[in-house]
Formats: structure tokens, C-alpha cells, sequence
DNA sequence: TTGAAAGCGCTACCAA
DNA sequence: TTGGTAGCGCTTTCAA
């Protein structure tokens, strides 16, 4: 009775295809990377690419940058919090300019580790770069990532790290146009919404922050308001809102704005009339209920601009950290306020 | 006079901790690694890890896979179309279910080459497992993937792929719960909302395709409204809503059918009276307007789910592909029809 | 024009 | 208990 030899489908290796091809593993590299420093008979060229397809080989990228000492992989940690759609579409920018420029950007899981202890698990990748949402490193961390290869740390959140470059996103600017246009209005007794949800704060605090220096100096009063993002929490508030005394209200986001306007219109109170309202993030949304929402919109920079402060870092990694702020904030004033 | 070294930081290695440590480098693994087949002094170990912080030694991720021939790696293209939150919480959920389950889940962006072409892209990067949201990849890429290593592809969408678990996600569910519904209601003249925008056409479409199957053997007709998501281009099919002659209308999901509702009744519409809406996805939006909407509700697995149908398939590579219905769906009735 | 071989950083086997 | 060393897959220098 015959052995039947189950094959096992080893993954091909620069090896497979130099044996298929009849050629040393070194003509191989010289050919399927194109190499122009050495230069190839057409024949074996072609009885490479052959030997490549037929066996389905593709390079292990690893055992490349092991070689090569450096990788093009552009490191960018997942923001754990929820992030508006404005966000997702400058990443999707960001991900193609940087495409464009040749290298490759990898997303990584942030569950687990944080801060600077997470900085080490990236560093193990070896990245070129590291693009770091949010505020969630120190200079330990920009240090580890730096000896382990990266040319080029940009955070992209409220504050700046040493060693690091950084596109700031300063939300107090977001709380501060707000606020300026509320008082312009005559308004003195503001309220401010706060998501009663964890893991916002890292946005809602500066908003918060804003308004409250806008009011400075003034005899302007800023209340917080704390609110879950559900119908009843929002009932809740607004019956207790005749005791609270507002006659203005700035929201976390138009999501919120709207949640809570539909609340105390339901309860009687009268918006502009009674208290104005004002969003943030110039959703559609808010532009379906009635009165019409004013809000502050956001503008953050182009991916591609971004991808070319990368792609300078990475090319002259003694250069000075970049420090910019990215952060537009306009008011677009409709119908509650 | 005298010459200045400036020392250029050099990534330190396992051979630079052994040398401070004063051991070989076999023994730093031991450590660093905790292998239990070896027993290290205590003091030893010690030193190890002494040399080790005071170096700022983190190991190298690409060599030690490349030694190990294998890695931890899950990877996931990341969708080129914009998807709703309650795929990005799944998302979340996916990857801490994964990352206890000792996985690194790596988003690698996909920028430049589609389909099988895409494949080879991740394939070089050797993942033991790779999930592909969307059906973005044939046979063929499959095959390359696990050529190059993968125990485990798996796809999130609307048909299998050979040789690949699935998950599907069949949105023609979402269209039939709301076209029975509306049926049920006595409505017999259905319009669907498609989005103008492209890229939505992989939900739109099944979405649309299921109102039509709830249709096939009644009276109903069913009539394809491709709207933009923009105010002016909802006030324009309203405009033209009498002529249209339609008793219902089923939209891709809460904000395109709010969009609409708000256009209709701004032009004298009554809902659900002269017309009844049905959205999608339960968003809190729907529940801000008034009447309140309709919607079908979404639900997709657990990611802890997914995860664990991850590491069964990697552990048991030979087993028979998973092929799952994952996509409920369930009419939540409000006052809008 | 092609091949032999060194070596990137790491782990694991075998010896001492 | 520790060290020597082979070798993972690849690129690149040097020789032929």
C-alpha cells in the first residue's frame, strides 16, 4: 500500500524560487527588486518572475527590514476614545498622503498597556515613525521610541512632549468661540454641557475650559452640566432647569445640543427665547431640528499636510520639533441663539 | 586639539545588554524571556534586567518572529468606506478580546492596491490571522495568504469567500424587516432612499434589494430614490413627492431618513399620514424629531465572539471553514409609521 | 552576468 | 547554571 505523502505547503522562500529558477538566491533579490546597480540577462529575468509566480512567493517583510536596518512603517496607536467622523476622515487622508510618500502606515490596538509603558510595546516594531493621538505619552516614551529607531514622534493632542513634534488640537479654542459669541448676545448665565460618559473628558474638559475664559473679567456666570447621552437624563435636566436659572447653554457637541433642546422645548422653555443653545462639530443634525442649531465647526489640517511634516521629520531627524496648532474654530450662528 | 564623539544613540541589542550584564546573549533571552526550561540565578537575573532598563533595551519584534517562525500578528485591512459607530464599538470590542487573548491586532491602512492585489501587500507583513471587513478579496488572495503563513482568514460581508471563515453580514435582512413592516402597515407604494454619495453602494444596495424581495409576490411597488446627503437635494425630492405617488418610503438609515422626514414636512407632508418613514441603525437622532422614527435595529456579534472563532481557527488550521449568519435585525416601531 | 557568503537581532539546542 | 552557535529570510559586497 502506497505512503500518501500529504504536502505540506511550506510558505516559498527567495530560496524556492532561486532552485526553481536555476539561479542563486542573490539574482533573485537583484531581480525581483529591480535592482539598477546590477544588470540581469533578460532570459534569467525572466525565468525569476516565472519561478516567483508559479510558486506564489511573496517577500517576508520582516527578514527585509531586519536586513535593511530601518522600516517605512508609520506607526499610528488607535485613539481609544470615540472620535467624530471629521477625525475619521482626516485619518483616511492622512493614510493616503503618506501612502503616496511610500510608506506604509499600520494601525495599532491600544488595548492593554498605556502612556509610556505602551511606548515600548511600539517601539518593538520598529517604526520610522510614531503619529500618537491624544496626549498619551511622556518624554520617557518619546525617548524609548526615539533609541528604538524613530525618526520622528508627533503627538497629536492638547499639549506638547519634549523631544516630540506636535500638531496642537487646542479645544479650549472650541469653548472659547463659543462662549465669546454667547456673551456678544447678551447672554450672562451659561451652561455648559459636559457627556456624562467616561473617556470624553480628554475633549470636554478644555471645551469646558474655553468658555470659562471667555467669560473672565466678565459678570458672566459658567455652570457645568453633566449629561448622559439618553433621553431620560436629558428629561431630567430640563425639568430642573427653571431652578438653575440659565439664559445661554454651549454643548459638548451638536449631539448633545440637540438631545437637550429637544428636551426643553418639550418642557415649555423657549429656545432662543428662554436660553440660547450652541453646538459644536456642525453636524447635519443639527440643521434638521428646529430652530436651526448654531455651533462652532471645527476645521483640522489636511493628511497631506500632515504626511509632509512626517515625511521631513523622517528626513532630517536632528531637526527641531515642529510645534503647530492645527485647531480652527469658527462659530456658524443659525437660528437658537 | 582634541576630538569630539559625538555618540550617535545606537539602538542597543541583546548583545549590548549581555555586555553591560557580563553574561552571553543566550542568557539575556533566558530572562528577558523567563524561560522556564532554564533556571538563572537570581542574581544573574538581576543584572539582566538592570543592564537592560539602563540601556532602554526593547526587543526587536520583526527578529524574533523572524527566529520563531511565526508571529502573533492579527491583521485587519482597515474599510475604505466609512462605517457606522456600532461597527466601530465591535471594532473596539474585537481587539481587547483579542489582545487577552495574547494577539496584536495590527490596521494596516489600504491605500493603493485592492482586492488579491492587497493581499500580497499583507501577506509580507506574515499575520497568523487576517480579517477582511467588506468582500475585498477572492480565492486567490486567500490562497496567497496562506501561502505566505495565515491560519485563519476571515470575512466581514456579504458572501464567503473559498477557503475563508465568514461572517456574514447580509444587509438584505435590514431591507425586508422594514419592507414587511411597512407592507404589514398597509402601505403597498415603497420608495427606498439610496445615498448619493458613492462608496455606501456594498450596504445600500443589499438594503434596497431586501425591500424588494419583502415586495416580490404582492401588489407593493417598490421605487429607487438616490438622494446626496445634503439639505437642498432633500427640499428637491420633496418638491417633487406629489408626482412620485409613493405611501411610504424606507431610508438607507436614520440620517438620510430624517433628512428627508424634515423636507417633507417642510413642504406640507404629513408623517406618517400621507406617508410613512422607516429608517435604520437606531441611532438617538431619530428620537429628537417629531413623530418619532421608525427604525431597524442592527446587531452584530460580540466581538468577544469573533475573537474566540480567531483563535479556534488558528489553532485548528485544517478545520472546515465557519460560515455564520451574524447580522440581526429588528424593527423598533416609533410614531413615524 | 552570476554566485558565495556575511550578517541584521533573536531564540533554542546542545555542551560544558 | 551558563555559553557557544546555528539559522530564521533577506540584501549586498566582493570575487569569479
Amino acid at each position: 500500500m502506497p505512503t500518501v505523502m500529504v504536502q505540506i505547503p511550506n510558505t516559498p522562500t527567495s530560496t524556492d524560487v532561486a532552485r526553481l529558477a536555476g539561479v542563486s538566491r542573490a539574482t533573485v533579490s537583484y531581480v525581483l527588486n529591480n535592482t539598477s546597480a546590477v544588470r540581469i540577462s533578460e532570459s534569467t529575468r525572466r525565468r525569476v518572475h516565472e519561478a516567483a509566480r508559479e510558486l506564489g512567493y511573496v517577500p517576508h517583510a520582516a527578514a527585509r527590514s531586519l536586513r535593511a536596518g530601518h522600516s517605512r512603517t508609520v506607526l499610528m496607536p488607535t485613539p481609544t476614545i470615540p472620535v467624530g467622523s471629521l477625525y475619521s476622515r482626516f485619518l483616511g487622508e492622512l493614510q493616503s498622503a503618506l501612502g503616496g510618500l511610500d510608506y506604509t502606515v499600520v494601525q495599532y490596538g491600544t488595548a492593554g498597556p498605556r502612556g509610556d509603558e505602551a511606548a515600548r510595546a511600539w517601539a518593538e516594531l520598529r517604526p520610522v515613525a510614531v503619529l500618537v493621538p491624544g496626549a498619551d505619552i511622556g518624554p520617557q516614551g518619546v525617548a524609548v521610541l526615539k533609541r528604538a529607531g524613530a525618526r520622528a514622534v508627533v503627538t497629536l493632542g492638547p499639549r506638547r512632549v519634549d523631544g516630540a513634534h506636535a500638531l496642537l488640537m487646542d479645544h479650549t479654542a472650541v469653548g472659547h468661540c463659543a462662549g465669546t459669541h454667547l456673551l456678544a448676545r447678551g447672554r450672562r448665565r451659561i451652561g455648559v454641557v459636559v457627556p456624562g460618559e467616561a473617556g470624553l473628558e480628554v475633549f470636554s474638559r478644555p471645551r469646558l475650559a474655553g468658555v470659562r475664559r471667555a467669560a473672565h473679567g466678565t459678570d458672566a456666570a459658567v455652570t457645568e452640566l453633566p449629561l448622559p447621552y439618553t433621553e431620560e437624563a436629558a428629561a431630567e435636566l430640563a425639568a430642573r432647569w427653571p431652578r438653575l436659572g440659565l439664559d445661554a447653554v454651549f454643548a459638548y457637541n451638536d449631539e448633545y445640543a440637540m438631545l437637550l433642546m429637544r428636551a426643553l422645548q418639550d418642557e415649555g422653555v423657549g429656545v432662543p427665547g428662554d436660553v440660547a443653545v450652541v453646538g459644536a462639530d456642525d453636524l447635519m443634525l443639527g440643521r434638521l431640528l428646529r430652530p436651526r442649531l448654531s455651533t462652532v465647526r471645527v476645521e483640522l489640517p489636511s493628511g497631506q499636510d500632515l504626511a509632509e511634516l512626517v515625511d521631513r521629520a523622517v528626513r532630517d531627524p536632528g531637526g527641531d520639533p515642529e510645534v503647530r496648532e492645527v485647531l480652527g474654530a469658527t462659530l456658524v450662528r443659525r437660528a437658537s441663539s
